[in-house]
DNA sequence: GCATTATACTTGATTAATCAAGTATATATC
DNA sequence: GATATATACTTGATTAATCAAGTATAATGC
């Protein structure tokens, strides 16, 4: 049996675990909204005429185009978000936060998330150690392409 | 317009954003393997007499009991793993590593996961670092319970 | 300007994983 | 030793997200 395994493997492995259990912990500690969902709307609120491109979204969440179409479609029944179309190019149409989904941000959502981000990283983490994590992470998500 | 956010959430949404694309990246490069497959194999083959308690499975893998009990159902159609019961406590079924599991894993799977892990952390990474970020992923994910 | 290639997005089919509820067994409490 | 509670697991219903393929438009190369 060889049971060895590089370090950089075993991190992969737990970097799995632990966000399984975090995106659990999200999903269900944003009042009613998915941690996906918490994600569109706050990256949507951040950005210039709070409006992006389905594919820039799509960019910032990680996911594939298609996993945002499918996202979009019950937040834009609830009224939460609204479809733009672009004339400019055709092929291209912008999300916007509409009122709803303003309003469910602020109302509860962004406050939670805060919250509970601190709550879960360990009180003796270090700024520092943040720092050159996210850091990592970065350059991660940006090289995979 | 408030655009602040903490260091802490944002290295959550960083976080998600990576872990997604890596999981996409894994399964689409571990010889047929899906990365939550791969882990139970690899699990599997490192623990006493290549077995594990489901639950205790799920644990490693981060996932709930519900989806261990998914996850093997095809891997045990195909003979990768097998069920086996345990007299002791008859609520307790373990799952053991089958002899197709066993091949699948090490004439492929272990070596192309390793190298993708490589492959993806960057080339400066400092070992320092990861061991501070392994610690760190292990203690959040101890402590979510 | 025409043909090729690339981009943005959607859709059908499928797979993955959750939650809530249920079954069965074991453990603890009194 | 009966009752209550906790644990291990499964199942039905649902939601999330993928891939592969398709549509439409735009940009590039010649």
């Amino acid at each position: 049996m060889n049971n060895s395994i590089s370090q950089e493997l075993n991190f992969f492995l737990l970097l799995a675990k632990t966000q399984s259990m975090l995106t659990r912990r999200f999903d269900n500690n944003l009042g009613g909204l998915g941690f996906n969902e918490f994600m569109i709307l706050f990256y949507l609120s951040q950005s210039k005429e709070e409006k992006m491109r389905r594919i820039d979204l799509a960019g910032k969440l990680g996911l594939t185009a298609s996993g945002i179409t499918r996202l979009l479609i019950p937040m834009e029944k609830i009224g939460w978000v609204k479809r733009e179309p672009y004339t400019e190019d055709a092929r291209v149409s912008f999300v916007s936060l509409a009122k709803g989904g303003k309003n469910k941000l602020a109302d509860e959502s962004m406050e939670d998330a805060e919250n509970l981000a601190k709550d879960l990283l360990p009180p003796a983490t270090k700024t520092k150690d943040l720092e050159t994590f996210s850091l990592l992470l970065s350059t991660m998500s940006g090289t995979i392409g």
